[in-house]
DNA sequence: TCTGCTTATAGCATCAGTGCTATGGCCTGG
DNA sequence: CCAGGCCATAGCACTGATGCTATAAGCAGA
């Protein structure tokens, strides 16, 4: 869906970047989080459209965060988190007994 | 510990704004990963500087983060939960079930 | 009491995430 | 072919989170 996109590349860059280890990892997560979003909300049948009204915000600032373009604010998952009628959880996890 | 803080009058008057309910959970949230970083700190003898330099961070962050002063960003959870020895889990629950 | 370590805050500069608005490309149904 | 909906990006302004530096207060311990 993203072949020509400007965002995959960015953040490879940015994941590259020596001793960037730690905000390599906050990348992934936001890539990760945008597609578990966007899976969600396929998976209700909504548009970018719906989900950013339900949610107060934009279709662009959806489709930026789907496509993992920026690192998510708290306060923007938590957002989603609620117009998808989920529970956003954020926890320091004993790194052996993973969730 | 926080007596004559301000950030706590500055958090209550976020979390009384209208409408910014879900800014409310944001900063709850905030709250809360600041109380347990905390905890986890003390748990394992550090002084704010210490987690702070072990965080590529400063001490006057771990305080600010710490009082909850602001909501922090994935990329310093990211880097607290690996000075910490922990892993960060972000994560859209079900409601039900809560985690 | 002077010293040193710890935490709480204050400014200030900078950067990044969001909102907003506007396109461009793609697809599908008239 | 045109209209309309959906998604990907762009550019701009604003706000808020961090980093850095410095300082004040509280608390030992010498």
């Amino acid at each position: 869906m993203n072949d020509r996109v400007d965002w995959n590349d960015l953040r490879e860059r940015r994941m590259a970047e020596p001793g960037v280890a730690e905000a390599y990892e906050a990348t992934r997560l936001a890539f990760e989080l945008g597609q578990e979003v966007r899976h969600l909300r396929e998976r209700n049948g909504w548009s970018q459209s719906q989900l950013a009204r339900a949610a107060s915000m934009t279709q662009s600032a959806v489709a930026r965060f789907e496509a993992g373009g920026t690192v998510p604010t708290l306060a923007v998952l938590e957002r989603l988190a609620r117009a998808l009628d989920r529970k956003l959880d954020v926890k320091f996890n004993p790194k052996a007994d993973a969730a």
